[in-house]
DNA sequence: TACGGGATCTGT
DNA sequence: CAGATCCCGTAA
């Protein structure tokens, strides 16, 4: 992971992303939509200058940067590339391999996943996460899984600048894809 | 110290 | 398409 983030984004397609509750329970899913932001980026929160927000993503590749956005969602990111250089992949949407047993009674749980805000929910990721290296010791981390068949690269969702970079990849064979085409290369 | 916008989501 | 809701960067 310690490469530029548009390298690491559609790598990350297919990995595992795992969440150790206080129970001890574990939640494995599958990740299908990722985000790359990096310097020179001007939608990325580290474009300008670090500060006490994004002192995490000029960090060492492989912690969790988290921020909450709209005072309500969290957002989870993968730090990526060399110390000092702010850059991260936003994980924008991930598929449930084994749903708690608190949601089998609900019924419809395939999009739970299903966009940045909605993962973190469902996956109790919030800013107290914030900076803890991913590796299994922690109540997060990622492990490698298959590639997909199939990756679609578009543009990136919900950002007022740097609309034209092609920084965003997704299975399209997945039902958890936010949104599945903004604008296809 | 004040102000305002934000890598979202839901219900109307 | 408006509303919920709050942190933090920027300017004063």
């Amino acid at each position: 992971m310690s490469r530029p983030s548009p390298v690491v984004a559609p790598e990350l397609l297919g990995c595992y992303l795992l969440r150790r509750f206080a129970d001890g329970s574990v939640i494995r899913s599958r990740i299908v939509e990722t985000e790359a932001y990096a310097p020179g980026d001007p939608a990325c929160h580290a474009y300008k200058k670090q500060t006490a927000r994004n002192a995490v993503m000029f960090g060492a590749a492989g912690y969790a940067y988290i921020y909450l956005i709209y005072g309500m969602y969290h957002c989870f990111n993968v730090v990526t590339d060399a110390e000092g250089l702010g850059s991260a992949v936003l994980i924008r949407a991930v598929e449930l391999m084994e749903v708690p047993a608190w949601f089998t009674a609900t019924g419809k749980w395939a999009r739970l996943g299903s966009g940045p805000g909605k993962l973190c929910r469902v996956l109790g990721i919030d800013r107290t996460l914030n900076g803890i290296q991913l590796n299994p010791d922690q109540p997060l981390w990622l492990e490698i899984g298959p590639t997909p068949t199939q990756i679609i690269q578009t543009t990136r969702i919900g950002i007022s600048q740097g609309v034209e970079l092609p920084w965003r990849w997704y299975d399209p064979t997945s039902p958890a894809v936010s949104k599945p085409c903004i604008k296809k290369l």
